[in-house]
RNA sequence: UGGGGGAUGGUGUAAUGGCAACACACAUGGCUCUGGACCAUGCAAUUGGGGUUCGACUCCCUGUCCCCCAGCCA
């Protein structure tokens, strides 16, 4: 499903200094022509709308040039990693539309090739075995203003580090005992230049070659690597890494290989939540949220049990572009992406959230009709259907008010509104309960109205939705809001679990919704008229069971004119 | 006060020596059987200073501010 991306989407962008690099490559026939990257996750967690900036970003530029994307998973921490999230991963990009056909690569491939070329550093005089404990190793790498200091094996002979080498390799040595390490410069300017690691040692099971190895390479050492291997034209990640890509280059350069080109760019920062996998597996793992797929996650998982559609979030990404300044992208950015489909091709219905009982007095007593309802408005094509009307529906409680304030052009005594797509209605009474809340108002309604017109061409100022209280369905309806309060939950020195949302999740119960959503289905997103748009959840609905998530609000003028939170609370 | 990056309206993104544009947000008006959508209009920016040039967001010099780096994480 949703395997498809239109053209329309292509057109979109503009040029960028990624894909004017390219150009330039391409002009000066750098590669060939050859267009050639990969999206390469470490599988230690969920991916997030992050991620799907990146991931757009590579496959988008493959396709665009003619070219390839790879999937590469870069897992080389054992300690850290799972299946369960290389599962997720694919699950995810697949979901968002791309494909890498026959290319799904792990570093944990390369394994015995990495650590021949390691073999082949050594032989060089380029990498040398270290006893130094991790402690000793930062005491010597010097601060950011002094150099660092030489290790005491810096000097070992080549053979004495073949040998020492291969013994690591064969399991002769404890954990942090020795490290593999580059001999670059110990004076240089960039840290990571001075004599960083290629390989440690960690007795540990690694998801994919269990205990074959008890040697690990690290990312700078693998990544270059494995781009070259693989080919990669364009290795494209992340500002952070812009001082090592004289360490990428470095690797290459001594090993004398095919040089890929790293290319960093500014990851997204999305306002009102967190974009670290380290925050949001804290998230998880100490129950502020259901899991990484809880709606509320920015994760790709959990927008889409939230109801986002992956069209939306890749125009998000191309809307939103790539340069190498850091940004804060306002999350209303992003819901503006979803609505804006939506609204086109949601289907829509009517769902009373809080439900208010009317009763229309005129209305003969045991009378059932069906009335006639417009599917999409913005597309003729969805057609029309049927909605069952009788003498007692529910209302929107807050579509009713005994004393309303100015501009409030709903139902109040005395007043007549429309009942979408049925009648006009005039609130002749209320009904309170002893403790003066209102339970019921009673209405008269006009028969000529019949379908939403007076013949007498009399106009209403406020129009509003209603189920049939015989017909309806009883629904939960979860609402979320934001997780975090502040728009950036990481600024200042407070915690940034002190900025969690309390109310991010309302769960509303016996919520009334009309008959045709019994037809709901999973994956779908529907429009309940003038209130949002919703999706079943992916979860926990089932047969007979309706669970609707609120993916997001339709914008509402009244609350903002009525200075009550943006978001509606209902 | 080492090294590497970055700075264009409220928020993002363009313009690469030639009228600072587009989107979102916001505001106002219109339209409407969703206070939705849509339409129209408006608000609003080149980090400071200097230089080159007929002309600078763009090139040069200089200042300021912001981000990243001292994992045997990626």
């Amino acid at each position: 499903m949703n395997g498809n991306i239109d053209a329309a989407e292509e057109s979109v962008k503009g040029r960028d200094f990624i894909r004017a690099i390219i150009d330039e490559d391409n002009r000066t026939g750098k590669y060939e022509k050859r267009v050639h990257t990969r999206f390469p996750p470490e599988p230690n967690g969920y991916l997030h709308i992050g991620h799907a900036k990146s991931i757009c970003l590579n496959f988008g530029l493959a396709r665009e040039y003619g070219g390839l994307c790879n999937l590469r998973f870069d897992d080389t921490n054992p300690t850290k990693e799972e299946s369960e999230y290389v599962e997720s991963i694919i699950e995810d990009v697949t979901w968002l539309g791309f494909d890498w056909e026959e290319r799904l690569f792990y570093a944990s491939d390369y394994f015995e090739k990495l650590y021949e070329y390691a073999v082949q550093l050594i032989k060089s005089g380029d990498a040398y075995v270290c006893d130094l404990t991790a402690e000793e190793i930062r005491a010597h790498r010097g601060t950011l203003t002094e150099p660092g200091e030489n290790s005491p094996f810096r000097d070992r002979s080549v053979e004495e580090n073949l040998d020492l080498f291969s013994r690591m390799k064969d399991g002769e040595f404890p954990d942090g005992s020795k490290i593999l390490r580059a001999k670059i410069d110990m004076a240089s300017p960039n840290l990571n230049m001075r004599d960083p690691a290629i390989y440690r040692i960690k007795h540990a099971s690694h998801h994919r070659t269990g205990a074959k190895w008890c040697v690990y390479p690290m990312y700078d050492f693998t990544h270059g690597l494995s781009d070259s291997i693989e080919r990669i034209t364009h290795s494209i990640c992340t500002l952070e890494f812009e001082d090592h890509r004289p360490l990428y280059d470095w690797f290459l350069e001594k090993l004398g290989v095919y040089r890929p080109q790293q290319i960093e760019f500014a990851r997204l920062n999305l306002s009102y939540t967190v974009l670290s996998k380290r925050k949001l597996l804290q998230l998880v793992e100490e129950g502020f949220v259901d899991g990484w797929s809880d709606p509320r996650m920015p994760t790709l998982s959990g927008l889409r049990r939230r109801g986002f559609t992956a069209e939306s979030i890749r125009r998000f990404c191309d809307e939103v572009g790539v340069a190498k300044r850091d940004v804060v992208i306002d999350v209303a950015r992003l819901e503006n992406s979803i609505r804006e489909e939506l609204n086109r091709t949601a289907p829509r219905f009517m769902g009373v959230l809080n439900p208010l009982k009317m009763v229309i007095t005129n209305y003969p007593e045991g009378q059932e009709e069906m009335l006639e309802a417009v599917n999409n408005p913005e597309d003729p094509e969805a057609g029309k259907r049927s909605v069952p009307f009788s003498r007692e529906i529910f209302i929107e409680r807050d579509d009713f008010l005994e004393d309303p304030p100015r501009k409030f052009f709903r139902l109040a005594p005395g007043r007549e509104v429309r009942l979408r797509y049925a009648y006009f209605v005039t609130c002749t009474d209320i009904v309170k309960d002893g403790d003066g809340n209102i339970i019921e108002v009673r209405c008269s309604y006009d028969p000529a109205t019949r379908g939403g017109d007076a013949p007498d061409g009399r106009k209403v100022k406020g129009t509003i939705h209603w189920v049939s209280a015989k017909h309806a369905l009883d629904a939960e309806v979860r609402l979320y809001d934001r997780l975090f309060t502040r728009s950036n939950p990481m600024e200042g020195k407070s915690d940034f679990l002190a900025s969690l949302n309390p109310d991010s999740l309302q769960v509303l119960s016996g919520c009334k919704l009309e008959p045709a959503l019994a037809g709901a289905e999973k994956g779908g997103n529907y429009q309940f008229e003038r209130t949002g748009y919703f999706c079943l959840d992916s979860r926990d609905a089932a047969p007979g069971k309706l669970i609707f998530n609120r993916t997001v609000p339709l914008r509402d003028s009244w609350a903002k004119m009525a200075g009550k939170e943006p978001g509606g609370k209902a």
